[in-house]
DNA sequence: AGCGCTATGTACGACGCCGTACAGACGCTG
DNA sequence: CAGCGTCTGTACGGCGTCGTACATAGCGCT
């Protein structure tokens, strides 16, 4: 799969033509950096994000330093679940954690149109139901599951997403997504470096054996994927 | 705060004397018990449930016998979220950890009800909304905190959702929704119990010192706690 | 080339929880 | 009141991760 990168976002793609002509012109495309924060936990949502090959990861904070990841959106959805939910404010950290391209627009206009366009509610709600999924999924992982099979789960996770087979990504950085330190991240990838499954070297990784990280990984990864298909979004 | 057994469901008081009419007709009183399952993981969702005196666990399991809450449902909500974000599966388990009595309803006429009511919608979307954030935090207070924080916090979070200091509950059910041993929950516990925070016994748990226990658990109790405050849901 | 910054590797004691085993305590039932 | 099942308490070695400390290595900049 290496470098079959998505041409769009298949949460807007899967609107009815006619649906997604008032949307379309209110869409701002926008290259998102990597490590910029979309939104902070109690701030306003300004702007919702239809990602198109980026990534963008829901972080929770316990306290200064140690956060944790609880939900990653790449082109199969939208960030900005809450204010689908009538909230205006984000409860998580919204970090973008893979660079790229996504389609933005602004909260006013986006309230307007996702209040009378039908089919794009039900897309976002089905998503929704699949993001609460996959949350908790990884809740229940975070807690019962070692360093090696959830940094396994999390390269597939990101590989499908970004659409590739490599990525840019420190030791740190994946720290703060599976809630471990530093130290405890370079363990468990050079214990997968060492079995030739990744490879990585200064903040670039990648994936070698697919199959092999999925034997790694542990049966979230799986659960995850199937709920995902249940609500009818290829993962 | 003994025995303040609330009298009816935060979500439907918040309705509407007009639009509640269609609606109570179709709700129908039901007592539940103590250990019963309403929900199991991709199985029909039959009724939803507008919990009052009653208490409902959301529960997530990585295998047989390993489990973890990664929510709960008192009077302040309903069960069934995937109903209202239009899917009719459930994506995990859901017990009565605390019996009492609920109003239900069936799935279709809620349906129905439901894509014509909008406040009672926008009740559900925004406790979909707190209900994520209690989701999101607890995963995260899974991962960092330790056996005896969590286990305070938890019993807070009963408390105010059952109305009550007392309640039925063994230690074998604890660790199933702390993601702990049955031993690990006794340890905690008796830790609570030697500081005369609670004390228990063959299946009874009683709080006595709701400051002290407040202090014994972890900031994500408050947090969580804020955000139901800030969706204007009071937990 | 040399310097400095960042990324990665390694080591070690401490701690929390695990898995397992077994014992006592309480309450119900015959 | 004897017996049994359930609930709770305790102990012990093992393992995974933590916190901390320090070492090495690659890359850019001067």
């Amino acid at each position: 799969m290496n470098n079959r990168k998505p041409a769009s976002n298949q949460v807007l793609a899967a609107i009815p033509t006619k649906d997604y002509q008032r949307l379309r012109v209110q869409l701002e495309p926008v290259t998102l950096k990597f490590e910029r924060v979309l939104y902070e936990p109690g701030q306003a949502i300004r702007h919702v994000y239809f990602p198109i090959d980026c990534l963008v990861s829901l972080l929770t904070a316990v306290d200064k330093r140690r956060t944790l990841e609880v939900g990653m959106i790449g082109n199969e959805g939208m960030t900005g679940m809450p204010f689908i939910l009538g909230m205006g404010v984000s409860g998580v950290r919204a970090l973008v954690q893979g660079g790229g391209n996504a389609l933005r627009m602004a909260s006013g206009p986006f309230r307007i149109e996702f209040d009378r366009n039908r089919p794009l509610q039900r897309a976002l709600f089905r998503y929704t139901y699949a993001l609460m999924a996959q949350i908790s999924q990884t809740a229940a992982c975070n807690r019962f599951h070692d360093a090696e099979a959830r940094l396994a789960r999390w390269l597939l996770m990101t590989r499908e997403r970004v659409g590739s087979d490599e990525f840019p990504l420190t030791h740190v950085f994946l720290a703060h997504m599976l809630g471990l330190r530093r130290e405890g991240v370079t363990e468990a990838a050079s214990a997968l470096k060492r079995r030739k499954l990744i490879i990585y070297s200064r903040g670039q990784i990648q994936i070698l054996d697919v199959k092999g990280l999925k034997a790694s990984s542990c049966a979230c990864y799986r659960i995850v994927n199937k709920v995902f298909q249940r609500a009818a979004i290829a993962a």
